[in-house]
DNA sequence: CTCGATCCCTGGACGC
DNA sequence: TGCGTCCAGGGATCGA
């Protein structure tokens, strides 16, 4: 599944692979997916891609001008959501498609990017200009480039459950269930806690610990848990770190005591029961008791 | 404002 | 062996 980490491998690998190719053609399968296939199909061909980055979890293949392009239309880009099972990679053209193949544009090396997806949980989307920043704008901080005051704002202006905070785009970009948790853990946070009531300390620990494990998982490539595959193929390492996901029943890495599992914000959550403990009034019981306790 | 529920979609795990 | 059922999960959407 792949969050900030594993998207950033993914650009990273397109980076190296594609920038400067010119996509001579595009042919599409299942389109339901695709904000406007159409567009796909028409704007794409002609155009080089001369940078691929990281947007959250998106990838954002930025696209030069149209030769004949008549009026400027200022930036355009392909913006690709992998969802759960999507990959985007270079394959030599005459290689056999592989299942779920929905997406095939032909490079001017020879070469094919293929968009690949069982679930077609991703999006994709050609957007320019003004229609381009209007979409970017809708997303929150890059969890790597904000600063810890950023961070803060953002995470204790709002009264949700810090799983929840962690996972909303508009918070932060990039960070799905797996780190969510990773880091939680890490902090000693339990994920139904109050991002409004953390202490400034846990914000700090939060902080620290997100950054810290968003950067080790990069270097390792992202997670494979079922099936995610980086440009070359090869499948990533640091699901072998992971302290959290994943682990129910297992025992905790600090203290022993068995990993336990809640719904949270719609997720399963995983989490230590001793090292991040309950809010006070707890999951059990959800009724509206507060204040008193308001001093942080 | 925040929540849960529901839908999208397919493959893998599991039970019988 | 083969079926049915459940589950995974990011995100949009809707109603509470």
């Amino acid at each position: 599944m792949p969050e900030l980490p594993e998207v950033e491998t993914v650009a990273r690998g397109l980076q190296r692979e594609i920038t400067g190719r010119r996509i001579v053609s595009v042919t599409l399968g299942k389109t339901d997916f695709i904000d406007n296939p159409e567009e796909i199909e028409k704007e794409l061909p002609g155009r080089a891609i001369h940078e691929v980055r990281r947007y959250g979890k998106f990838l954002l293949l930025r696209l030069t001008p149209k030769r004949d392009a008549a009026v400027a239309e200022g930036d355009a880009a392909l913006l690709v959501h992998l969802g759960m099972t999507g990959m985007l990679a270079p394959q030599a053209a005459g290689e056999p498609h592989a299942k779920h193949t929905h997406v095939v544009a032909l490079l001017d090396d020879g070469r094919e990017l293929r968009y690949i997806d069982a679930r077609r949980f991703g999006r994709m989307a050609y957007l320019a200009g003004e229609s381009l920043k209007e979409e970017l704008k809708r997303f929150g901080a890059d969890p790597l480039e904000a600063g810890l005051e950023e961070f803060t704002a953002r995470i204790c202006g709002n009264r949700a459950r810090i799983k929840a905070l962690l996972l909303d785009q508009q918070v932060l970009r990039g960070v799905g269930n797996i780190y969510a948790d990773e880091s939680l853990w890490k902090a000693k946070i339990h994920p139904m806690q109050l991002g409004a009531k953390l202490r400034r300390e846990q914000v700090k620990e939060l902080y620290r610990a997100l950054q810290g494990i968003l950067e080790r998982a990069i270097v390792m490539r992202g997670s494979s848990i079922a099936d995610f595959l980086d440009v070359e193929g090869q499948p990533g390492e640091y699901q072998r770190h992971h302290r959290a996901y994943g682990r129910e029943g297992k025992p905790c890495f600090r203290c022993k005591t068995r990993i336990k599992r809640v719904i949270v914000a719609g997720r399963s959550s995983y989490f230590c029961p001793q090292c991040q403990k309950a809010p006070r009034g707890g999951k059990r019981q959800g009724r509206r008791q507060q204040e008193m306790g308001k001093g942080v």
